[in-house]
DNA sequence: TCTTCTAAGTTATAGCCTATTACATTCGCG
DNA sequence: CGCGAATGTAATAGGCTATAACTTAGAAGA
């Protein structure tokens, strides 16, 4: 297995691994120009191979896309849990959360491949892609640190997670360059983070409250 | 000026307004499946004239998507002015939100259209586009019904902007449906609301403590 | 070890789409 | 009325996706 090399060695008939060289090759290109950059031609040529050879490994383009974006969610989750895992004193939820904003802002070809196509919603229930979202979700419900109390946490996790992307489409449309560049978008992003947090602590104590009272 | 018309009349050479007519049947199309199912070729067809024609009022394919894009930002605008203006027992705001949604989610194709593409950030700065968007944002602010204090309302209108878009993001993707279900979206959404006016309201009061000190 | 089967790659080709060039027609204004 | 600008057409080049038919290399069993 040749994972690491992208283009084929010369003189050589089978490309080794052309299935995942194609898939890191695509992320250099969605990196920069988003999911249209991807062109199955341009990244047969890079590798070296004849323009129809990537069809041995996926079905279409779009299958390829899907690939890529199952791999983008894997190295998000990487970051992420990088993140959560560096000593800090900021919280859990807030270097997450800073985490993500850097993604979106630094990585926004890949970041609009991720979030704003069609292909995660089509991706059926078993998939590759689903998997790989559910398991950066459950990175968010995890830099909650919170005790499971009925479905609390994964509502708090759903929602700081929505604020999280809005802040970081609305950047990326240009929204923080005007009248309300004032308001930086990490700033906007700790005060999620914070409101969440207060939002979740007070509903566990209102849940467990009620808990007690009907015992 | 026949605006109203999509395809051209039988035996005339001249269309009447092939621009608009170009912009309407795009929207259409991006209804369902987005950007990628915008084809100038298919268009022309549709709209009964010659595979160029279009390039008589649009640089290339982006330029039209510029306008559809655009045109997509002033049909929000209307709807939420619609929602806004409509008598209710729910806030301006509420009402603005829940319209949001709705239009994300109902119209999902023109949505990742506007929200989800590189075209927004890459309008120049006086273009229609940049107008459309602006206008749009300006009733976020309006929806707030707060006076202005700073910039407190923009921000808080960015917050509760930010955080519509991300719902609607991971309604489209899917997040909703699995364990997370519990939590609507419609109730995610308001709870965004009510947080959003609990805070600015707290925010204003504190500004204006801090003014009132500072005399 | 030899043979054979299959996975993976190749060339050739069809078909769609964008975009340009050169030419034709119509509209409106002086 | 006539001319120029705006708008449309036909022809064409070039890129991309995808398929079909053929080839090669490697692995697996007799």
């Amino acid at each position: 297995m040749r994972s690491q090399l992208a283009r084929k060695p010369e003189n050589t008939y089978h490309h080794g691994d052309l299935r995942y060289a194609l898939i890191k090759a695509a992320l250099r290109e969605a990196e920069r120009g988003g999911t249209e950059a991807i062109s199955i031609k341009a990244l047969a040529k890079q590798l070296g191979v004849s323009q129809p050879a990537p069809y041995r490994h996926f079905a279409d383009r779009e299958a390829l896309l899907e690939a890529v974006t199952a791999q983008a969610f894997r190295q998000l989750s990487a970051i992420l849990r990088a993140a959560m895992a560096k000593p800090s004193k900021q919280s859990k939820l807030s270097r997450l959360a800073q985490a993500t904003l850097d993604f979106g802002l630094h990585r926004s070809g890949i970041y609009r491949l991720m979030f704003a196509s069609r292909t995660v919603s089509c991706a059926p229930k078993g998939s590759e892609l689903r998997e790989a979202t559910h398991e950066t979700f459950a990175l968010v419900v995890e830099a909650l640190e919170a005790p499971a109390v009925g479905y609390l946490r994964e509502r708090h996790a759903l929602k700081i997670w929505a604020a999280l992307h809005g802040v970081v489409m609305l950047a990326e449309q240009g929204l923080f360059t005007g009248e309300a560049a004032h308001a930086t978008r990490e700033e906007l992003v700790e005060d999620f983070v914070s409101e969440t947090k207060t939002a979740l602590a007070a509903a566990i104590k209102a849940a467990r409250r009620r808990k007690k009272a009907g015992t």
